[in-house]
DNA sequence: CGTGTAAGGAATTCTGACACG
DNA sequence: CGTGTAAGGAATTCTGACACG
């Protein structure tokens, strides 16, 4: 499951020719935590195809005259919702589950 | 479809890492036309997931003992019979196609 | 035939800084 | 704040060749 789209393969000057942002941008948007690639041995950041679909939605953030830090509050809170909604799910099948034991 | 699985995205390096293969191997099996990767304007190879799957597949084949051009060999009648495939389907489509037209 | 390696050069990427606003 | 750019260096990749077998 999501097997190559998480995959941290994809060098800076591909990502830029992808996203149609420059390396600039990329590495501000990493610098102000919207983005996390992995790095190689030798410091060469790694990026995903996932990441290059966070970095179009950013762009498009950003021509909206959004700025960074508003961008990475969104992304937190969604994923805090999203954390909710799964430990929600998990309690409601602990307690089906729970239900047929009983 | 295959969106991410065939596009030409990856370096050799990463290749190397995911595949266990030496850059050298990987050079010599694109030399020996058993994989296609794309090129950068500056020259630099660029691979796609499928292609690592290749690889890893054409490294079994060598393992057990294969030569290069048995293994192109192999993978070319491969495509040939899918593309017979292919034409049987359409053509059996357009004859379902044309009974209904009447 | 398939693969390792040293060689030299070119393409790619990195960081920190200055600039503008 | 967000981004361009020039600077210098380091990591990455490329090709052609020699070696061994």
């Amino acid at each position: 499951m999501a097997s190559y789209k998480n995959k941290k393969v994809i060098t800076i000057g591909i990502v830029s020719e992808l996203t149609g942002l420059t390396e600039r941008k990329i590495r501000y948007y990493e610098e102000r935590k919207l983005i996390f690639p992995d790095r190689s041995s030798g410091g060469t950041r790694k990026f995903s195809f996932h990441d290059i679909e966070l970095l179009m939605d950013i762009a498009e953030k950003m021509e909206d005259g959004m700025q960074t830090f508003e961008i990475r509050k969104q992304a937190k809170r969604a994923e805090t919702e999203f954390e909710a909604k799964n430990r929600m799910r998990r309690g409601q099948l602990n307690a089906a589950f729970n239900m047929r034991k009983g």
